[in-house]
RNA sequence: GGGCGUAUAGCUCAGCGGUAGAGCACUACAUUGACAUUGUAGGGGUCGCAAGUUCAAUCCUUGCUACGCCCA
């Protein structure tokens, strides 16, 4: 086996991932062994392999890949989540190319079309995730509606319903009238447009006058219930408790007081739209108006439908709440026209408005009086609250906490139904209020109907409780049973008992919230659910701490009672090279399966990790990845260098016995490297881990270490290297390997099995644990021996002498163990600094380079070819940049105040640095004297 | 309006109570030799501004400025 010239990612990439996969290598079998455990935020099924993620997994496949060489059960799971909206728009918009719709099916067909678009085309990202080398367990991929997990999503939804901590009810919602569905606050853009502020005077009934009210939404005055003025606001004092008799519609409304008006704004007084607008909607509560009482202009789609007092008049009916693209018709436009025309209109500012809209299909939302259900989610916030301040969530980074914090405790109900078809359906059945007679047909009251409802895991269950309950009731004969139907409508028509499911389904982040035990078999009490929750680590973006993340911690502190993670790291955003934000419209994205084309996913992953630096976002920066692609072939050729010096596989797991300083002191970088590795590790810094492999592999190991233990060539002829440096430099290779493995697990994967013959593969392979001591001795002695090379190869470059002219050397005042370095060192001397022989004898008279190093002076003379005034200037050039540090630590010496009250340490550091410095001066100096 | 973050070399970023580092870029030199996806050497920074604390501040505190994000 001989490693291939050209290091080809792609060539390896696709072998080792299969293989990995084929051999089950992800989930070894470790029953005994300590648990390690992380899920995977599960990918809209819709989506494919962007940026973000690719940071996301990097980082976590890092962390399990580390454990997984720990020796620990590490189980990181996978699956796709089915993203309601977003794969219900897709399948539409398939069908609406072929000019087809939704509504042409069934609810059971069109759901069965979703699931075949699913099974052809969902689920890409799974493929590409396996590209980046994620090790996830794909053996059990999970979806947040295959069976198991849904039974979970039915069973909380029950439990909770249970509790009292899910209920219907019927107030505002975010509506969005494009995708007509509800949504959470969560889901709401506030963003600034420019708008119009229209100031309307509003007669009042008794004709003793008129109140002036501004609004930004004219059109809602269609379902005006009063005007509010603030209590202390004397203009108003005598107009309070009168009735305004509204433009257009003639209804008579109240002018009431309420705090919510603001005396600076406009005239001091504010219409009050309670059914389309949230403030107005508290304003209303406060006036005593209930919910079901409030007024209801709109429809789902946004235009106009007559109040329930039937006073709009007839022309508006139909038309779209305000203009745009698309919408002939316009309603606010109309009221404004009339308004004018009645003389009533003041005047119009411009003003900058804060619109809300739905984040997927950036339609302006309308507030909407619906029955929607909604979690008490103030409730499961609190112990959710306590594990993060009293240590069992640790946030990473700890900056986080606040903005947790924040939300939690002013955390709102949270609406989980969607108007949608695809999702876990709402586990609710309706059915006639008992008092009303379920055999009512009265069509008229269809409308407003309030229905029983009845929590139930499944059909079969349903019946039965609604059965119970009925009979309890006294409505039902003891031989009667209820039936389920389609609809109201169904069980209206019909004299008979019946239910019927509610049609809505449920939040995808309702599901999504359950995926650390859901996953991993609750509600079953399985053996894994023991072993692997909680979670070690939830690696996320910030950007769903509250979406997910925060519902995580409230979820399965709930059903669990225990936390779902125990560490909750959070890493920023990816973005474009110029600090924008990536994104589709822009046109400015990243694709990451490029970048692995072009890089291969190694170097993707390590830029990944050697970016990521706790509480910053990254951006994008195609030169680093380059970078870190040469790395990956420098480490290739460093393997193709040392196979061709007979250095292969260590035979042993610890540090091989070493006699030669160059190996013992290899071996002690090597510990060094790990504990700082492994200290990274602990402190989830992966921008020090890189950084940590990065410069021992190619600074200390192939610059240095190979450099020094490469053999010398003699009559052009390459010599054998020495057995125990063969050793060594495999042993520390293999370590190199397996430390970088977690960041580049395709080439430390060739590269371990290219290095020979291998009982197990690098995956399985045991995270270093030398337990070598450092070398003291043998460190000072390779780093006086680099000190001395760098010496004269600097000395050289600035004297433009070439670098591979060999010299010979004098040294001047030598310790012995500098004698015996010198001699220990002589051919790597030789070879490397090219001094072919360094004498302990005077140096001759003439031209020579004059090098300082701790104690000695080196002598360097090469008659004729040694720049005098050139070496003179060197020199002076040194001792000005020394003399600068000496004077320093002398001024601080001086300083009473430093010496009485610095630290000892401190004190005693600047005084051996200023010993040193000074005697390295003096002997600069001397060595100046003696060039003339 | 409230909160959070960032400001360090030309660029992208680390760092730290004892006067600064990496990668890229730049300059010079090098090549029968693992690697030009390379090697060697080098230039480049009053650490955003101001005040305070301290023997000592790029680092801690406060204020200011600029930029970004989140919430209302």
């Amino acid at each position: 086996m001989t490693i291939d010239k050209n290091f080809d990612p792609a060539a390896i990439e696709a072998k080792w991932y299969s293989h990995w996969e084929d051999t089950g290598a992800f989930r070894p079998e470790r029953g005994d062994a300590e648990p390690y455990t992380i899920v995977n935020p599960p990918p809209n099924v819709t989506g494919s392999l962007h940026i973000g993620h690719a940071l996301d997994n990097t980082l976590q496949d890092i962390l399990i890949r580390h454990a997984r060489l720990q020796g620990k059960d590490a189980l990181w799971v996978v699956g796709t989540d089915h993203a309601g909206i977003a794969t219900q728009m897709v399948v539409e918009r398939k069908l609406n190319e072929q000019q087809d719709k939704r509504t042409n099916y069934s609810r059971e067909d069109f759901i069965a079309k979703v699931w075949e678009w699913k099974e052809e085309s969902g689920g890409q990202i799974t493929k590409q995730l396996r590209r980046l080398g994620c090790s996830m367990d794909w053996e059990n991929e999970r979806f947040t509606m295959d069976e198991g997990f849904s039974k979970a999503v039915i069973k909380v939804f029950v439990d909770l319903h249970k509790e009292g901590l899910i209920y219907r009810d019927k107030r505002l919602v975010n509506w969005d009238p494009g995708l007509k569905t509800a949504i959470s606050d969560l889901e709401v853009e506030t963003k600034e447009i420019n708008g119009k502020f229209w100031h309307f005077s509003y007669p009042l009934e008794d004709g003793s006058g008129a109140i002036s009210v501004a609004t930004t939404r004219p059109e809602t005055m269609l379902a005006d219930m009063a005007v509010a003025v603030h209590p202390d606001d004397e203009r108003y004092a005598d107009m309070v408790g009168k009735n305004v008799k509204l433009p257009i519609t003639g209804r008579l409304v109240p002018i009431i007081t309420d705090e919510h008006a603001d005396p600076e704004l406009g005239s001091g007084a504010v219409k009050i739209t309670p059914g389309h607008d949230f403030n107005d909607f508290d304003v209303g509560k406060r006036a005593g108006f209930v919910p079901a009482e409030m007024l209801n202009m709109l429809d789902a789609e946004g235009r106009v439908v007559q109040t329930s007092d039937g006073l709009i008049p007839e022309e508006f009916i139909g038309l779209y709440r305000f203009g745009k693209e698309g919408e002939k018709t316009n309603a606010r436009k109309k009221v404004v026209e009339m308004i004018e025309a009645a003389g009533l209109l003041e005047n119009i500012e411009d003003r900058v408005i804060q619109t809300p809209f739905g984040d997927r299909s950036n339609e302006v939302i309308e507030p909407w009086l619906t029955d929607q259900w909604y979690v008490d989610a103030e409730t499961l916030a609190k112990p959710a609250i306590d594990a993060v301040r009293n240590g069992d969530i640790d946030v990473v980074p700890k900056t986080w906490e606040k903005t947790y914090f924040n939300w939690m405790e002013n955390i709102q109900p949270w609406c989980v139904s969607r108007q949608l078809w695809w999702g876990h359906r709402i586990p609710a059945w309706y059915g006639p209020k008992i008092e009303d007679g379920y055999t009512q047909k009265a069509a008229s009251t269809v409308t407003d109907f309030v229905p029983e409802v009845f929590v139930a895991a499944n059909e079969e269950e349903a019946i039965r409780v609604a059965t119970d309950a009925y009979r309890k009731k006294g409505g039902l004969l003891e031989e009667q049973f209820v039936r389920v139907v389609q609809s109201q409508d169904e069980m209206f028509a019909e004299s008979q008992p019946a239910i019927w499911q509610d049609n809505d389904v449920l939040d995808t982040w309702f599901s999504s919230a359950l995926w650390p035990f859901g996953t991993i078999g609750w509600p079953e009490q399985t053996k894994e659910l023991e072993r692997h929750y909680p979670n070690d680590v939830l690696i996320s973006g910030f950007d769903i701490l509250f979406f997910w993340d925060a519902r995580m911690a409230m979820q399965g502190l709930h059903f669990m009672k225990e936390v779902p993670w125990k560490t909750l790291y959070l890493h920023g955003l990816v973005r474009a090279a110029d600090g924008s934000k990536m994104s589709k419209s822009k046109g400015n994205t990243v694709d990451p399966l490029g970048l692995i084309d072009k890089y291969g996913a190694d170097a993707l992953r390590f830029f990944m990790a050697a970016m990521e630096s706790q509480g910053r976002d990254i951006k994008m920066d195609e030169k680093r990845v380059e970078g870190y692609r040469n790395f990956a072939t420098k480490l290739w050729n460093a393997a193709r260098f040392a196979q061709s010096n007979g250095i292969s596989a260590s035979k042993t797991l610890a540090a091989p016995k070493a006699e030669l300083a160059v190996n013992r002191w290899i071996i002690g970088e090597t510990q060094a490297t790990l504990d700082k590795l492994n200290k990274a590790f602990e402190e989830l810094r992966f921008d020090g881990m890189a950084d940590i492999v990065y410069h021992f592999a190619w600074d200390q190991f192939c610059d240095w270490y190979l450099e020094l233990i490469k053999p010398a060539y003699v009559d052009g002829e390459q010599q054998d290297m020495d057995g125990e440096s063969q050793l060594v430099a495999g042993w520390v290779l293999d370590q190199i390997l397996v430390m970088l493995h977690p960041f580049m697990p395709f080439i430390t994967e060739e590269l371990w099995h290219e290095m020979g013959t291998r009982s197990y593969d690098i995956i399985h392979a045991k995270w270093p644990a030398p337990r070598a001591n450092v070398d003291t001795d043998a460190s000072a002695e390779i780093e006086w021996l680099i000190k001395l090379i760098s010496g004269v190869r600097s000395a050289k470059n600035e004297l433009g002498i070439p670098p591979g002219t060999k010299m010979n050397a004098f040294a001047r005042e030598t310790s012995d163990a500098t004698t015996a370095r010198l001699k220990n060192q002589s051919a790597a001397i030789a070879r490397i600094a090219r001094l072919e022989n360094v004498s302990l004898d005077d140096a001759p008279d003439g031209g020579s380079i004059q090098l300082v190093v701790d104690e000695a002076t080196f002598v360097l003379p090469l008659e004729g070819v040694i720049d005098l005034d050139a070496e003179h200037a060197r020199i002076t050039k040194a001792i000005e940049a020394l003399s600068k540090e000496v004077a320093g630590l002398e001024g601080r010496l001086g300083n009473a105040n430093f010496v009485e009250r610095a630290k000892p340490e401190a004190v005693e550091k600047a005084r051996s640095d200023h010993a040193e410095k000074a005697a390295e001066v003096e002997k600069l100096q001397a060595a100046l004297a003696r060039l003339g």
